[in-house]
DNA sequence: TTCAGAATGAGAATCTTATGCATGGGCCTG
DNA sequence: CAGGCCCATGCATAAGATTCTCATTCTGAA
């Protein structure tokens, strides 16, 4: 979930802008000053900054600048009054990742967050969690309490499936069909050896499974 | 010198714009359709594209659809007609990462320009190193510990393209598809055999690999 | 002729799955 | 409700299958 840090010089004029970032799935934070704004920023680091202009007592490329000698390195988009190119391409140029005229279009704005938020965070979608263990698809990688765990292709892509079906009961023959691409089920107890190291390389406690729980007489039900 | 690939109906018109960018110290290139353009990436690896709508028989989205399916991944700028937001934001979706309507500014187009290429240009400068490899791309020069490494035309390709992935677990398939461009793939072992030659020449201890690590079942992951 | 790139194949490393035995839950019977 | 039986599951192991490495050979272009 991203965060974003609206810089307004009236905090309620925001609260619009606030309301639909957070339908929209993003956790949105407030400032309504400059030097409050760094702290926050500091603070809670967010994803993105969007700046409402005009600010009380500081240009926007003044606020540009002190963003950029702050070394926060932070994706910024403008929100502005003037339709004066001059004004925009300042504010471009000093650091500034978009610029929008107001009256702003809100279904224009998000497109432009999300495609801000695309080339500056690391594939978020890819990450998932449970537990102590995360998983990066775009890596390949999963990690539990932080470090490695080397998973082979076959416990990579049943890891996945319980994933994408949590809190389902799935039979045997289910797992075998998704995972394997089995049409026909041979009398094997290849899921359970699998789920058996999974259980191993994850589980705190892999005597007393809490995520990849039995079903008796059925097959596997994956908590996260 | 940043390199920018513009795709243009008629190459005449993309004339002024490509002049103002040689003159703004870019290095431009052109293509007429979506398929040499494609392939113009593939070949001169710029660092960015700017669409010039419409296309001959082709909408934009479908451009941007393609470029992302082709796993390009190259920052994109549109210049679009229509003042229609539906229309600005379907491309922002779908991967474009500014639009602009025309008629231009160029200087605002300048400053977008430069903005994006702050974010996605990773080195500004045309050297990047990783572990006690050095690679100078003006002079087109490796050096491993001081001294020059000789690399061929395909082993530089496949390196540059693991700098661009680093940290991302790539298929053999988009590999060869990035680096070969090949669409069918082959049941070859080619990329193994590129990446042994990279290992030996690269790697303190080609037999313990720490930075082309090889991703059982998937293909190979590029740690810096 | 030379060199880079692509294909090949043998051997090594790694992963998958069958098997056997141990364990434990569920159900029937008394 | 206890005891015992049966079957499902857990799990270690090893054989078998797949995938990877890398030296070598082949091909085509300069």
């Amino acid at each position: 979930m991203h965060k974003i840090l609206i810089l307004n010089r009236n905090e309620s004029a925001s609260d619009f802008l606030g309301k639909m970032l957070e339908r929209e799935g993003f956790l949105q934070f407030v400032a309504s000053n400059p030097e409050t704004a760094l702290e926050r920023i500091r603070a809670i680091q967010p994803q993105l900054l969007i700046v409402d202009l005009p600010l009380e007592g500081i240009s926007g490329v003044e606020m540009c600048l002190q963003l950029r000698a702050a070394n926060l390195n932070i994706p910024t988009i403008i929100l502005g009054e003037s339709q004066d190119e001059m004004d925009k391409i300042l504010l471009l140029e000093t650091g500034a990742d978009d610029y929008l005229v107001k009256p702003i279009g809100t279904r224009e704005l998000l497109a432009r967050i999300r495609a801000i938020l695309r080339r500056t965070v690391r594939n978020p979608g890819l990450r998932i969690r449970f537990g102590d263990v995360e998983i990066d698809r775009e890596r390949r990688i999963v990690a539990c309490k932080g470090g490695e765990v080397k998973v082979t292709p076959c416990e990579y892509k049943l890891l996945l499936f319980f994933l994408q079906n949590a809190d389902r009961a799935l039979t045997r023959d289910t797992i075998l069909n998704s995972v394997w691409g089995y049409t026909d089920y041979p009398n094997t107890r290849t899921v359970d050896t699998h789920v058996n190291k999974l259980r191993n390389k994850f589980e705190p406690d892999p005597a007393a499974p809490r995520h990849f729980l039995t079903v008796h007489g059925v097959g596997y039900r994956f908590l996260m």
